[in-house]
DNA sequence: GACGGGGACTAGAGCGCTCTAGTCTGGGAC
DNA sequence: GTCCCAGACTAGAGCGCTCTAGTCCCCGTC
């Protein structure tokens, strides 16, 4: 039986005040860790505060100061990758006076529920993980409050863009195929999907400045493993090329699975890339060779920006777009293709 | 170009009044729709309200009630699961006066930190999702703030619990391939795991219900693909099982991956269930059979236990154990055994 | 010794709501 | 016609903080 300190009815500045034998304004000074109180109350105020295990009600402290210093983050409650932004977006405001409100959509709860209930505690600036958002409803929000979009490209005249170079990472791809030999080098696209652009011209314009021309081709992919298995059909023919690289990883494990199914070798016959770096890439029995967005420095970015416009009231500086380089993560997919 | 409201400096509920020539009191009973006011003020009130785009600062209305009326949950970022829970817990809520504040813990953010950070804006109850805390530090915890602990066996004086029925969800698995006709049926088990002597004991008392104590065999597992495929070597040899139950699905994703590599088919020549429901089960590749927690029965439970211990002050209430039944999901590893 | 200045501390007015304790109607009962 | 009361509405005091505008006192200066 742990000794029980009862639900206590809430200490306040107040107590802290009383036991410190201080003003409450004290209490704040102190707390707030700003200049005017003598080191010996100090002490004292500290000491009672621990001894009441008090901690300020933010409501009321944010209510009071008219700020809220808080950084709404809206995010996929399913999308992997949100998670790991939401880790670094975590780790970058550690350092700063400000705090996190998390906001979650998902099949049932869609996004402007979570940026409306966001908004209603007045958090002072939105960063919006790979929002469905139309842009329009985007734009509009940013009448209101400071926004930054996060992994998703949008030209527009009012929001800050942090987003990953998807041409740049398809390009990586091509160029370690390449670094290990290969120059039959195809690539499974993601038609209309958000990104499946960017990275198409990344995989022609990579395949031209290494002079494969000759050898570029673009199949009709998809985001599913489905999509996938219908593009190994094609890439199993008799011309076949010995490397892919898929729009993402899901595609990728699909065309690895049909590829094994007909009897061919992953990596020794066929070298596959993926994209995304998702969950299935890491798990041993895929170790997929894939392109990895940089998280950490997606989510200091973006931070940096909200707290900007949070700050300064930079609504007249005109909108940013940083774009940062992928990362090549090698696993076991690819190899240099064998000599026939 | 958008017209710009222009960063409106927030309009408050005097601003409301004002418009609608009544005091602030009237405006406050409208919106939150308490008797005390007539149907054409209401009427009236609403329209303001809309027309200045007003919306309530929660920050402000839960300081001045006194109460917060929100629930917090601390998740994990990276377990899919919680985000099924979370999905659910919203849907829950949705139809209360509560509101969910979401805290999240990461390998690089402690789940200490965001209970901290929940209790600063004063929830009234927590959740805790598969908390890894220990038990003492949840009991703690309970001595200011009710607590609700959701998949996670632990007997407490002082905190409601909501699990899946373990032990029961192999028990399922077992008898979905007792009905298939497989009587050699092995447990490939998850070790020190959470749950996982639960699980063992699920298996155990199926085969044995069954009369297939003879055929009760326990192999030593873990909760990666790495130890589903060093159970496979076992498995695979002359004495061979015709289907295996797994600890999870990524014990049962190595050990399927290694038993093909044999030349092992599944389902025909193993039928193979794993446990989770996690994403790779449902991958059209993998396409596992498996048990599912039943996310919107644990959510909905958890919510109801929150709220009841927030209403009434029911510290007095003895703790509450819920335990749901998990659910077979029937996919492709499954099948009738072979004929010899 | 009067003066000034600065550091330590306090009083009290908000912040945008909620909520209790009113006041003021109008209409039904007698 | 008086009384009363329910229903519509308002005044104003919080909620637990922050922050501006003080007050007070001590010490150095000339």
């Amino acid at each position: 039986m742990a000794k029980s300190p009862k639900r206590s009815p809430n200490v306040t500045m107040a107590d802290v005040a009383a036991r410190a034998g201080v003003s409450r304004a004290l209490v704040s000074i102190v707390l707030r860790d700003v200049p005017g109180a003598g080191p010996a109350t100090r002490q004292r105020v500290m000491e009672a505060a621990e001894a009441l295990a008090y901690r300020p009600d933010q409501r009321a402290r944010l209510l009071g100061s008219n700020r809220s210093r808080t950084i709404g983050v809206v995010f996929g409650l399913h999308q992997a990758f949100h998670a790991e932004l939401v880790e670094s977006l975590y780790g970058a405001v550690g350092t700063t006076a400000y705090d996190l409100a998390l906001g979650a959509w998902a099949p049932s709860r869609d996004e402007h529920r979570a940026v409306q209930s966001l908004l209603d505690y007045r958090c002072e600036a939105l960063v919006l993980l790979g929002p469905a958002l139309p842009r329009a409803a985007i734009e509009e929000l940013a009448d209101r409050v400071p926004v930054v979009v996060v992994a998703r490209a949008l030209r527009s005249t009012s929001v800050d863009v942090v987003r990953t170079d998807d041409s740049r990472g398809v390009r990586i791809a091509v160029e370690h195929l390449a670094d290990l030999g290969h120059t039959s080098i195809t690539h499974v696209d993601g038609g209309r999907a958000p990104g499946a652009a960017e990275r198409r011209r990344g995989y022609r314009t990579a395949m031209r400045d290494l002079g494969l021309d000759s050898e570029t081709e673009v199949l009709v992919g998809g985001l599913a493993e489905h999509d996938g298995e219908k593009a190994a059909a094609h890439i199993l023919a008799d011309a076949r090329p010995t490397a892919v690289t898929a729009f993402n990883d899901r595609c990728a494990a699909g065309l690895m699975a049909a590829a094994r199914a007909r009897g061919v070798h992953v990596p020794n016959d066929l070298s596959v890339v993926g994209y995304d770096n998702s969950q299935i890439a890491s798990l041993d029995s895929v170790a997929l060779t894939t392109v990895a967005q940089d998280a950490p420095t997606l989510a200091a970015s973006a931070l940096e920006l909200a707290l900007a416009r949070a700050e300064r009231n930079s609504d007249r500086c005109p909108p940013t777009e940083i774009v940062v380089p992928p990362r090549l993560v090698v696993r076991g997919t690819t190899a240099r293709p064998q000599q026939p």
